[in-house]
DNA sequence: GTGAAAGCGCTAACAA
DNA sequence: TTGTTAGCGCTTTCAC
């Protein structure tokens, strides 16, 4: 591969000025005699002067490139997230190396590890995992991480994202409010942080104040997808749940579609509440009632907060870490036809 | 930001060889003494050694990091293809630079251009229409680029995708085979290649064989979303059409439960058909009959392409050009509920 | 306001 | 098999 054609120098030189001065200009830098400006400006067009990012990178110890971990692109919900991300990130002149984790511990390690290596300024991580080896990763780095759209086992990371135990509390009572005796809540894994600290225990807590304990056999376990939220519908039948809250609309639109395909009416014999208010809420038959929440906000809080962090990451020794670190978005309620 | 603590240089000292033989061994060049590499990879790894990417890239002329240009993450079309992508990518050690170009010429300009700044290895470009600007851009860079999943106005540059033309047709016939005289055809701008030199000539084909000429009233054009999709329903309606081909899963989607919200029964009194044979398509009920294309494959495949492109872009100058730069996947069809 | 010069961390001849 | 030495193209003190 030859050598770039037309590199700084090449304007220094046609301009007759030094490759600082060129520097300047193309940085903004004010310090540069308006002439003088004028003067690197016009051979910088003439020439097609493209400066060159990499060595910038190396020069300057930034890339204005984040990293963004991703579950699955192909999933509404992070996608949404990402479009939000993108665009701020857009806005800040920053691009973004987006690589699918598959939800995997491994691949996601592996995945951060080369976005470090590739001397990102930042990682937005999406996922409701984390494994014991990725904390330390993220810990022994100085460079910002934020989660975004989950809630993770680590205190020391920023997160943005909404209430998930509200959230999940306030659609069980719901359900529950509706004279529905046996309410389903399908997550994804109990283990999770997000489901083990957050959504059971929002669960666990409607069911309470009902009156009710927690039973283990009306919690099922399903992967973001509508086939598997399909081929739960007997197993959520035959526990004997009238109505089911679930976490992610892809599992819920095959539910809803599989009720309906047992002959189950929804919502006559069975209601149901999703929790992410994707487009899928819209074009299923019945159209899902839903938890809302601010997709495209968490993304972009996300990438904003990002860019604080990015600013001034030499302040990050615990001093101030105190304050607190997550954003906590407003979520809603979006009553539409698979309840009553 | 301090410079990195430990570097090439670092090991070599450590391990009491020089950076060259470092270097060897990180990039597993085997003129290297076992007992050396051994040595070295020990020190390695007590150092928790990680190679700079950057500096890497400013002094190997490559980044391995290739940008991929996408209309929107959202839609389920194109996020199919980028994650056939990034798996390729991944399984090639390359990262992507993924950004949206919202569908717009501008955006997907400057998009390219930070791409390139960055010195990526080569570019994937998802989009239906390429501005000259762009087309400029693409043709004066020594890059390899390839257009996935769309058929653009540009000979030189390398395509895969399905043969839109074929699959347009052969649904369209279907759709007259079955007494349906007035045929609509929706899709997003007339005035795109993939539907001014496929779609649309595909479409007349199979109106021609049918003894029928193009009614330009029965051409619509839309957004890629639900809602334009929904918001079609009562023009296609009023254009007498009983049946029609859509170029959108979710656009079809949108016309489906549109045509149901206005009364119309689908499919004893309207025919649809879509063409991306997305999720959607089971997820709506009824369930939407479909071209069917290989989506993660035609991802897959351009990134394959793309590091074949990458491997040897010395030899681009037009002597070989002429064989087949356009991989054309098969395409299928399936039936399910929305065609009689 | 401008320039000279020293790196940034690595690869890649070229020698040895 | 290994080391020496130039760079890659840019930023950034530090002088002037």
């Amino acid at each position: 591969m030859q050598k770039q054609s037309v590199t700084i120098y090449t304007v220094a030189r046609e301009a007759r000025v030094s490759m600082a001065t060129v520097s300047r200009v193309v940085n903004g830098n004010p310090n540069v005699k308006p002439e003088t400006r004028k003067k690197v400006l016009d051979v910088i067009k003439e020439l097609n002067y493209r400066p060159n990012a990499v060595a910038r990178g190396l020069a300057s110890k930034k890339t204005t490139t984040v990293g963004v971990v991703i579950p699955d692109v192909t999933n509404d919900y992070f996608s949404k997230l990402a479009l939000g991300i993108d665009d701020i990130a857009s806005m800040y002149k920053y691009n973004m190396i987006l690589t699918n984790s598959d939800a995997d511990d491994h691949k996601a390690l592996q995945v951060v590890r080369s976005m470090m290596a590739k001397q990102v300024d930042g990682i937005i991580f999406m996922g409701h995992d984390i494994s014991e080896e990725l904390r330390q990763e993220f810990s022994s780095s100085t460079i910002p991480v934020v989660v975004a759209g989950s809630a993770i086992n680590d205190e020391d990371l920023p997160t943005v994202r909404i209430n998930y135990q509200a959230a999940t509390k306030e659609a069980v009572q719901y359900l529950l409010n509706h004279g529905n005796d046996k309410v389903a809540l399908v997550i994804g894994s109990k283990a999770s942080t997000i489901n083990a600290q957050m959504r059971i225990p929002g669960y666990e807590a409607a069911l309470k104040e009902a009156g009710q304990s927690l039973d283990e056999a009306l919690i099922f376990e399903a992967h973001d997808s509508y086939r598997e939220g399909y081929d739960l519908t007997e197993k959520v039948l035959e526990s004997g749940a009238k109505a089911a809250f679930v976490s992610d609309d892809g599992i819920a639109a095959g539910l809803l579609n599989g009720l309906t395909d047992h002959g189950s009416k929804v919502p006559a014999d069975f209601e149901l509440i999703t929790a992410n208010d994707t487009k899928l809420t819209e074009i299923t038959r019945p159209k899902m009632t839903s938890v809302t929440q601010p997709l495209y906000d968490i993304g972009a809080v996300s990438m904003r907060l990002l860019t604080k962090l990015m600013g001034n990451n030499q302040a990050t020794d615990g001093e101030d870490g105190d304050d607190e670190q997550n954003v906590i978005l407003p979520h809603g309620f979006e009553e539409r036809q698979t309840t009553r």
